[in-house]
DNA sequence: GCCGTCACTGTTAGCGTTAACAACATTGGT
DNA sequence: ACCAATGTTGTTAACGCTAACAGTGACGGC
């Protein structure tokens, strides 16, 4: 198998240049003449040549290989990460290689980070949204273009994110003003910094709006862990209004409201996050968040290209806001 | 930046061997002397010293990295093939690199591959779900360890898929033994060969009782189609099951049936296909078709690593049949 | 007409690794 | 003690590319 194609000398040999000119028409240097480039243009074209990557990678030090580490890239909004990082890449010419982790300890990370070394990628980018990742990332060589998607805000690592924050506020502000007098809000894990964000963002808004938060219902992003938390909401007759760290755990919530006869929004408001593309179809339609994992993608690339091309390190943040998206599933409350 | 590591020659030099002989340790050749192999392992733990994947990669002609063609990696199923693959090739010490796809026509296939090609992958898996996804495989070069994944069934390229006529068929048959008459199928895109093996299953299933099948109702995946089949199916009072083409269609279904005031599974059954994680939180919880994404990732693997190993371009294929998962939005038909 | 400058092209070396072969040391059979 | 077989190590030559440098010819200012 695997005859090898053909390498930049035959091309060299059949334009009857030599192969640094072929090299040079490849790379877009000037001073070539128009005939040659075209010449050699024709033969790279007739033979199929396609250049060797391996190669190149050997002498510039650096291959056109992006890696990302990520975990769990089964979710939503990571997979849409990294589907958009992969796009912005390509665009770039850069390919995208996944280390994906079933844990964010440490050790997976490193070993994830290592592996994508190893390859000697351009630079890397960690999605990591907890603790540990940050952990995992100050002992690493400190040479490597590096961004943070997600991380967390008090390490001076590049970081893009996502404003949870302003997301969290703008949800928990539209349930008051919709003349809800509290609103309750059901967690991810505590581990992550997209929960702690939004956790902060509701807790502000509420403040900001001179009334206590209510006891917090931790969950962690699940479905099943939103239902349970919708079946003890469900039993409270006071409560009027909820914002789900993500559109999951709504998804729980609106069964187990639905299933004590509880209606949204008539009854209670709900409101999600990360705009899943079923939202629009749950029992009723979600009003939720949506972050735009492209523009993320975007930043982050752009950041890391940037650190590719000056080989500064710079420790810069970038964070993009979310918009409301609304639907039916917030209304005023009955009085 | 990037101070390049160390060398192999850097490591040969501390532990005053050649450096050929520190290759052989790495690549576990036999035939060094075990104190010597010790000495070796010291140095590269000293020095931190990491293989070099590029130059290896020259020499070899091949990378220890496998590259992944697919298209809307957001989805679910392929989400969780891409994760899967990505683990199963981690444990035998293969880089993932994926080329998404915008559309899955010829141009950008090809593309994709291309880009593949020109880093020298080892192998690669094209999750090709449509038919125009094989006719860009087919000029393809031959000498590249290939595997197509939920492909075309009638071409001779290495294939494995999900069972979909089977998990259909199973689904169809699991209404029917709950006292049916007939089922009414939501399907997906009809360019999809998922799309056209469920189809099938279910027809099959229908035939098989001796009834014929109603009339089809196409969809596209998306919860929105889904919706909209779902309004037109809750008019005709004689609909009593109705099996999905896969979930999101399902809650589409859900929604509308809710909004016509027709209760499931009092009213209407409906059985959906891919058991998303949240699938059981429906409302109410959707009985669905669970394949088996590990086991696919696993198979497709093996048989590429089968073909870059030995060098033989078989045409085998492969399919895992999928596993009905029962919950409570299947009842026997109101009389 | 001479020389520096410019535009273009070729020659050479080396990136870090593996493979092929050569060389040496050790062992065992005769 | 000698020779072959075997185990262990070193030497050399690629792999395909880019970077640095070295030509070559044409042109214009003096």
């Amino acid at each position: 198998m695997a005859v090898h194609g053909p390498a930049m000398t035959d091309v060299a040999r059949l334009a009857g240049v030599s192969h640094q000119t072929v090299s040079r028409v490849l790379n877009g240097h000037p001073n070539v003449r128009e005939q040659t480039r075209l010449r050699v243009r024709a033969a790279i074209a007739e033979l199929g040549y396609r250049p060797n990557g391996a190669a190149r990678a050997l002498v510039t030090g650096r291959s056109q290989v992006i890696g990302v580490v990520a975990q769990n890239t089964t979710l939503y909004g990571p997979a849409s990460l990294l589907a958009a990082l992969e796009q912005t890449a390509a665009e770039e010419g850069f390919a995208v290689s996944v280390g994906s982790v079933r844990n964010l300890d440490h050790r997976s990370i490193s070993a994830a980070v290592e592996r994508h070394l190893s390859h000697r990628v351009a630079g890397i980018v960690v999605i990591a949204p907890v603790e540990s990742a940050g952990e995992a990332l100050e002992r690493l060589p400190q040479d490597v273009p590096l961004v943070t998607v997600d991380g967390d805000p008090s390490r001076p690592v590049p970081l893009v994110t996502v404003d949870q924050v302003a997301g969290a506020r703008a949800a928990t502000q539209h349930l008051l003003d919709a003349g809800h007098r509290t609103v309750w809000h059901v967690s991810g894990p505590s581990d992550w910094f997209d929960s702690v964000g939004r956790i902060d963002g509701w807790r502000e808004a509420l403040l900001a709006a001179g009334t206590d938060p209510p006891p917090l219902m931790p969950g962690d992003w699940s479905a099943a862990s939103g239902y349970r938390c919708g079946q003890m909401l469900a039993r409270m007759p006071e409560v009027t209004a909820v914002f789900t760290a993500n559109d999951h755990l709504a998804l729980g919530v609106l069964r187990a409201l639905h299933e004590f006869g509880r209606r949204v929004p008539d009854d209670i408001s709900v409101v999600g996050f990360d705009d899943v593309p079923e939202a629009a179809y749950f029992i009723p339609p979600l009003t939720t968040v949506r972050p735009d994992f492209d523009a993320v993608a975007r930043a982050s690339l752009q950041m890391l290209l940037a650190q590719i091309e000056s080989g500064t390190g710079g420790a810069l943040r970038q964070s993009v806001a979310p918009t409301l998206v609304s639907r039916d599933s917030v209304a005023p409350p009955r009085r």
